[in-house]
DNA sequence: GAGTGGTCTAGACCACCCC
DNA sequence: GGGTGGTCTAGACCACTCT
């Protein structure tokens, strides 16, 4: 009975059928034809929609899921994962106490400003030189104590109408807050960390002597397709606290 | 013509066919049944051995896969993971050079000495406090310059006879020694990051000032059955250099 | 009970490697 | 050509959730 695979895509080079199929889910969910937090159709539905077996779609659906863009439920579907949800507002924040606990941080704002990308900026976000940017600084503090200072720098074209009054709006992470007003999904970032000194600034906004060993976090953040879309650094007192990170 | 599936090894609470396979197909590495570098058996032996599918092997096998403990070769077979093999020998190395390519160090061995655990390194290898250990030093240079100073902590107990001559004579990464002199093979590792300024042992070692900032990096590796097995605390200069990390 | 994801099987064929 | 992993299918049954 098992016939040779119905080509649902021919492509040029060869790609698995669940391959296809993967691409075929990204593209519906880049259309928001399934918004966050919604369910996209079950296995047997979208099975029956490309022509394939339901353990094809549940390859793809599996590869989604393993990289946080779709999230399984037993029982009850599959659903397009957010940063709105409580558990992952601070999905991407690896910073943890010493004792181990992952606290949530409280934010506030210090200024929102419009400007131009230098080239570290420009290459880093795919923008020209000179393009308009969104420069937003803020602090996070830990406990009542404020840990981080982040500068983060957001592409104008991508995000019209941004200013201090909207952010400030926002409950919780940029992201969550990006991802409601402007219906745009971080899926996946790239950190490089360093030893750096507290500057003059620094020192002011995290309470702390100029040259204060602090760890810089500089991180592009990706929606779908590996669009890049935020440049950040983060610098972090790293007292009482760390980065944790497990490798594999 | 499907079955109930014959249950291998029927456990009081449920757990799926394929997880049983993974925890005896782990089994069997502990015991040296297949030692690192070599092929397990194919899909079918093993399908046969155990009495189940091919795809539920398929999918036990994907498990260690994922895991980075087996790994598969199309046409080949399935070998045990190895950190002697060249691409392998610095798999939990993340720093790179800011133009992002991946050196491989030079490692200095500064001094190899035995003494007893402290509360903090007890708690972290699960050994009881003043438990015999060995300390290691070391200094490793990338592109002719030393960046990292190496502090190494392992238990004398499952590392007998391990002095300066033996590990001198290691050619590159100190986890493929061990794997090759004493069958021990790190499987994976938590890692905590800090921003910390060099102290005099440091600055001399790294030709750097006192007080330069510099990334301190704790990890804690583990072998199988996720026990820890090495502590270990690097302090490395970010100039040029930074340690990266992909978060999804 | 109906619907969803999760497990397991059996079998066919494909892509890759090596003799 | 024969062996290995990799893809795909079709179908059965299990576990979970909601109603």
């Amino acid at each position: 009975m098992p016939k040779p695979a119905a080509a649902a895509l021919p492509g040029p080079s060869f790609r698995p059928l669940y391959d296809q199929i993967k691409i075929l889910l990204t593209q519906s969910l880049i259309a928001g034809e399934w918004k966050p937090g919604e369910a996209i159709p079950s296995e047997m539905e979208l099975a029956a929609r490309y022509r394939v077996s339901q353990g094809t779609v549940r390859k793809a659906i599996d590869a989604l899921a393993s990289e946080s863009i779709l999230v399984r439920r037993q029982g009850k579907g599959t659903y397009v994962a957010t940063h709105t949800e409580p558990n992952y507002q601070y999905r991407f924040l690896r910073i943890i106490s010493n004792s181990g606990e992952k606290h949530h941080p409280v934010t506030s704002f210090i200024d929102v400003k419009r400007g131009k990308a230098g080239a570290e900026i420009a290459r880093a976000l795919a923008l020209k030189t000179g393009a308009p940017v969104i420069t937003i600084h803020r602090v996070l503090a830990f406990a009542g104590r404020p840990l981080i200072l982040d500068e983060i720098v957001l592409s104008s074209a991508l995000f019209p109408g941004l200013d201090m009054d909207k952010i400030e709006q926002s409950r919780g992470s940029i992201y969550s807050f990006l991802e409601t007003a402007y219906g745009l999904r971080m899926i996946r970032a790239e950190e490089r960390l360093r030893a750096v000194s507290a500057d003059a600034f620094a020192a002011k906004q995290l309470k702390i002597k100029t040259g204060t060993p602090l760890l810089s976090v500089d991180r592009i953040a990706f929606t779908y397709g590996d669009k890049p879309v935020e440049w950040r650094r983060g610098l972090c007192l790293t007292d009482g606290y760390s980065y944790y990170n497990e490798l594999a």
